[in-house]
DNA sequence: CGGAATCCAATACGATACTG
DNA sequence: CAGTATCGTATTGGATTCCG
């Protein structure tokens, strides 16, 4: 970071901080996680994440879907079924979350102890 | 991420957790880039970064502060006067921003078209 | 089942004033 | 200069109830 020039990294800041909008809150990684597990209805999902409410999942899966990291399919069955799906597309967080997930590994050592 | 079991991927939910709550906020990465652009002095950073305010730059460099990334230090000069400095540390957080960044930067494209 | 509606609590952030 | 104190606002998330 340090030698890159001012004007280059505040330019970065926009995008920065779309990537963050997308995953940031306290449910969308649980969602994407609980998803990629193969759950694909709503109730299901919920099932999967302890203490999140239907408001909640409803809310992020809408935010996920305008994102397009996941796929909403109404089916015509009777009763009317509903599927979530993540989309190719949400395989390209691959990156970002594991980037993520090893800096915080490494800093909880640092921090805690290992 | 379709690849990986569920148990292993909520595992690293908290490191990643972490590493959200670490780099996330309106001014942390503002305040690290201005920073990196060698500015010390706690007026000096709030001058560089449009509509913030003392009270938040204060709140966000202890922040930094706990988690290692900034070190403060108090000079006995007559006044005294004090330095911000980026420690070596926080070098270590440029995958996660350049991940973020690149992400980002090809998300809004395709949101937006190119 | 898959939500929407309503209300409430907590947290983040901002404005302004002030201090050693 | 380098902050703190106080207050207000705004956004986020939670609890509960209800609906087709």
């Amino acid at each position: 970071m340090e030698n890159k020039n001012h004007t280059a990294c505040l330019k970065s800041l926009l995008p920065i901080r779309d990537a963050l909008d997308v995953i940031n809150g306290k449910w969308k990684l649980q969602i994407i996680i609980a998803m990629s597990a193969g759950n694909t209805r709503f109730k299901e999902i919920e099932r999967q994440i302890p203490k999140i409410t239907s408001r909640m999942l409803s809310k992020e899966l809408k935010e996920l879907e305008i994102n397009l990291l996941v796929k909403r399919t109404v089916y015509d069955s009777l009763p009317v079924t509903i599927e979530y799906v993540l989309t190719p597309y949400a395989e390209s967080l691959e990156k970002v979350i594991d980037a993520l997930k090893d800096w915080g590994i490494q800093h909880r050592k640092k921090m805690y102890g290992k």
